[in-house]
DNA sequence: TTTTTTATGTGAATTTATTATCATAATATT
DNA sequence: AATATTATGATAATAAATTCACATAAAAAA
């Protein structure tokens, strides 16, 4: 069974909601808990787990501290993973501070920007010339990146970070990116979100689901 | 037909390529067109148009005034939506200068900060006292809110909006949040997003699928 | 120990989403 | 005016995602 976007999504759901679980000290969840707390089917819980070869016991559920070692095993090998950010301006600067990530697994090791004047390689995420982007990205040998730049010059970065060896990307700018196969662009799209917002409010239309 | 999330997600995009290419001076615009802009098919395309109400002609293709026109009717009735902005941490002071907003359509009205320090109420969108929120969204009727607050004041925001009258909101903060059946909620949860690239990226079963 | 209860795991059924096909209408060509 | 071309629109086919349903294993109760 091969894993696709909604599974995987999930599984980083399933991880924060069982991780609070924990937190609470509770030792099981039963499929009926996950279903509950995060607005999906017990049903589909399972078979998410079950295609990720997690098992539970007949009667007594999922061992909490298993699951959360599944999770981090199919998350990345209980390795942190290196990314860089590429833009200072609003979204940069927002995402540079962010504190949502989980910072075992996350780190931001650099932000790079073209204006010298925001330039500040001190910080504690150090903010660096574009032009040493590409020497950076190779010897750090990082494989993500965020792009907080203006929609006109996201292609030109996106090429240049895959060139540096950068394979996966987070993209804030709102044109459609051409990339190659072995390349993932993940597309977050404020402005898009807002109108299909709006379409749901003031259309009536309400057959919506779950972002 | 009922409209599912993803058509109104790729009509806003759609709007948006259109756009672009009425800029450029074009006035007709086959599918084939909108499938290579968008890296989707032709025939879904044709589809999504045609869930819409959107039709062409048998050669010519599309219009392409009249697909905007279209677009703009059926994202909101060309009138200008009013959202606000809950928190003015890092991601509030992204989204209240953010440019990438239709400005036609969405305008950001006022963000809303419990820290005292940080309230402006002169700035060009006033960051005012969350103390005059619910009064605020009241008197100007706001549908739309951003959400930009800690995890763990995030229910207790939203249940505030709520009762004060929006009815869709884009929320930052990664818990699960309860809603009642008319009210929207969309998630962009950063960390799931970070983590779903590295599983992709770092775990080589790359049957990704665009955003 | 035997019986009852209950939560998993899986294959089937269903629903939803996407793509392929092709008749048809509009345009262009001869 | 007749013929050839071509892009749409509708329907059919396929694929993907979700839910149902139930046999089975584990735990609890009797």
């Amino acid at each position: 069974m091969i894993h696709r976007k909604n599974h995987i999504t999930r599984l980083s759901r399933y991880k924060m909601v069982v991780k609070r679980m924990q937190a609470l000290g509770m030792n099981k969840v039963f499929s009926e808990n996950l279903a509950d707390a995060l607005d999906v089917t017990a049903s589909q819980v399972r078979k998410d787990l079950s295609i990720f070869g997690i098992s539970g016991k007949k009667k007594g559920g999922y061992q909490i501290d298993e699951l959360i070692r599944d999770f981090n095993r199919l998350l990345g090998k209980d390795v942190t993973r290196d990314a860089v950010i590429v833009g200072y301006g609003n979204l940069g600067k927002a995402m540079a501070r962010y504190s949502g990530f989980d910072k075992d697994r996350i780190r931001i090791r650099a932000v790079f920007e073209k204006d010298a004047d925001k330039l500040d390689p001190a910080a504690e995420v150090p903010i660096l010339s574009v032009d040493q982007m590409t020497a950076f990205i190779k010897e750090h040998q990082i494989k993500l990146a965020i792009m907080a730049v203006p929609n006109d010059v996201a292609q030109e970065v996106l090429d240049k970070l895959i060139e540096a060896g950068v394979t996966g990307m987070l993209n804030f700018a709102s044109i459609p990116l051409r990339v190659p196969e072995h390349v993932v662009v993940h597309d977050i799209d404020l402005n898009v979100a807002m109108e299909t917002l709006t379409f749901y409010v003031f259309s009536g239309h309400l057959d919506r689901k779950e972002s």
